[in-house]
DNA sequence: CGGTGATTGAACTCATGAGTTCAGTATTGT
DNA sequence: ACAATACTGAACTCATGAGTTCAATCACCG
């Protein structure tokens, strides 16, 4: 029995009051009952697609996770390695990776993996391969722009990491890792900023 | 009536269970009842000292970042600003930093300050602080460096943050926030990379 | 249509753990 | 020595929320 269209907006639907839930409460602290009533679901239905409360919390992060990666994915394919203002570009695109990860899903599907890493032990793999495809994405696109003379990578890994650590260490940490919403000039200095560092350490000028 | 010293005793005692209870279940799955075991005590000389688990919390957090604090300030009082191999001394420092991060009573602050912030925005303001007053002590080291004419620094509070950003990044990541115990060449490797790279845009040579 | 399986809503069971009570026992300051 | 105060241990209350049950209803497929 293939499962119908209805079927498949319920899941989701399910799927996405639970990120929200959890992400907000936590584990423990979130209802099964809440997050049936914000899916428009009866609670039965929850157990019947679900079976218990942590096979939700585990499908609910891979499928905040699988969702968040591809925004990430399209922010990096954003990037334009031939743009004429290489810092503005470096910048629009670091910005573009925060906002993803300090969207209402990014900030929960983090503080869950950060929190509840007692219930999900066999969720650890897709973490690190969620950073880790990141990483390796924006090498790529690094390493482009390497190509045409306009970066020093020795190695376009290990660039991808810093200049995701030198743009978004300071935004997560204020925020508090997505309690706080940032206002726009909170995120826009501590990029320029990490940019700067970044290009002093691996542009050609 | 001032505590006597046992009761003082007896207050660490309570305290640092909790830390490591509530660091290693989170808030909700901590049991009040382990946390007075641990300690050595009866469950209502918990109640006697910290009213509720709430109020426990709130005071183990304190607590615990206070301790975390002193450690960080005496890793970075021991930086040499002469030392003959300054790369080296940069590295040495980060990596007692990072000991700092990921050690048990460190890791259970940052665990909790991330998931449990429904439960105490009050100490928001406690870890900025601390972060600031750590960012701010590491800075003024580097100034002192930058004095010397080993390092251009434009900005030391900036370069701290940077430092930190760079070298302590993938090792927290790579950890998990400290669900699980890195190698220690998982924090050497990431911390000479770190280092390299705020050499490449902060050194002199 | 008619039947099969999913969904509903409401009431239910049951385990868990926070917080309390209290009578008896250590500790401490005077 | 003697209050006064803190601590113990064990039993207790009580709220909460996970997971279940079931009869009635709905959605889809032949």
């Amino acid at each position: 029995m293939s499962p119908t269209s209805t079927q498949v907006a319920r899941r989701d639907a399910i799927l996405a009051a639970a990120v929200a839930v959890f992400g907000a409460a936590g584990f423990a602290d979130a209802g099964v009952d809440e997050i049936a009533r914000r899916a428009g679901v009866a609670k039965p239905t929850v157990y019947n697609h679900f079976g218990d409360k942590r096979g939700l919390l585990l499908e609910s992060i891979r499928w905040a996770t699988a969702r968040a990666q591809q925004r990430v994915m399209g922010a990096l394919s954003g990037l334009d390695p031939s743009a004429a203002d290489l810092r503005a570009e470096l910048e629009r695109v670091s910005r573009a990776l925060i906002e993803c990860l300090l969207s209402d899903e990014g900030t929960a599907v983090m503080r869950l993996q950060v929190s509840e890493q007692h219930h999900l032990a066999e969720l650890d793999s897709l973490r690190l391969g969620a950073r880790q495809a990141t990483v390796e994405a924006l090498a790529g696109r690094l390493a482009i722009i390497a190509a045409h003379g306009r970066l020093r990578l020795p190695d376009p890994v290990l660039a991808a990491r810093h200049l995701m650590a030198l743009t978004s260490d300071e935004p997560l940490a204020e925020s508090g890792f997505g309690a706080r919403r940032l206002q726009p000039d909170e995120v826009v200095g501590p990029v320029r900023d990490g940019v700067d560092t970044f290009l002093a350490a691996f542009g050609v000028d």
